[in-house]
DNA sequence: CACTAAACGCAACTTTGTTGCAATAAGATG
DNA sequence: CATCTTATTGCAACAAAGTTGCGTTTAGTG
């Protein structure tokens, strides 16, 4: 139910202790809604009609919402920022698939990229990024 | 010695059929001459004096180089394009490291991401791209 | 209800990369 | 080595993603 998400949304952004603005209420419902990650353009269409909405605004809510843990930016090969919701199940340590005939980006929870990867003597390991490509089950 | 680069280059793109000229070579030499994934800005940099080269022309002669395999692109995270010479030692199959301070971008060769990951059901790999992120042994 | 700082909308700007087209030059041919 | 053909280059204009500055609105507090 719509409802139900947009008030566990809501839940989410009171609990940061910042301000509860619709926006960011509706973005992050969006993003729930949703179980992959999304670029901010289609984020945008589905507020169009909702609530009016600047694309700056849309770019600060982002990042806030990525700032206060509650989502997570995934960088692809095409330079554009997705976002998915942060949902207990996941950590920000996995990877992500891209589809490359429908551009689709998913998260692959079943790979681990906190793994320590052999690096050379004197690095240090902070993080990982793990874009796998390919074919997704529904245009295979 | 400069000069011998300058030839390996000019050997290389001379072998691809293609038309020898001053900007594959010179664009060549200077990623031969790096050790790690560079930015279309620093290349550009790199070559002021030494020729006339216009932003475009640039962008196309890397795109040349990649499609011809001389070069590989990497993605990252800040929406630019690194360029790196390939080199017989490593494959187009491999990892790379982003320094978090100084943004340098290194290939892991230790890593192999031409290994299959564990994929949901009916997914197709074709390639994977992945950045260990962290301080490079300079930084740390 | 009034107040204040945080959010927001708007306009202008930046960065990265692309497209179309006319001018130039690599290399083949005579 | 002059000429010709076509790939390559430079220029101008454009496009998309994202950022900055600033005045206006609004959430939450008293």
């Amino acid at each position: 139910m719509v409802t139900d998400l947009q008030e566990y949304a809501k839940e989410l952004v009171r609990r940061t202790g910042d301000r509860v603005t619709p926006r960011r209420v509706q973005t992050l419902s969006v993003l729930l809604a949703e179980q992959r990650a999304v670029t901010h353009h289609e984020i945008g269409d589905r507020l169009q009609g909702k609530l009016q909405l600047d694309r700056v605004t849309l770019y600060r809510v982002l990042e806030w919402l990525s700032e206060k843990g509650l989502v997570h930016k995934i960088a692809s090969d095409d330079r554009v920022w997705r976002f998915r919701a942060n949902v207990e199940t996941h950590t920000h340590q996995h990877a992500h698939f891209k589809c490359t005939r429908c551009t689709r980006v998913t998260c692959l929870d079943g790979i681990d990229t906190a793994h320590h990867w052999p690096l050379p003597a004197g690095y240090h390991f902070q993080g990982a990024e793990l874009t796998v490509k390919g074919l997704c089950a529904e245009c295979a």
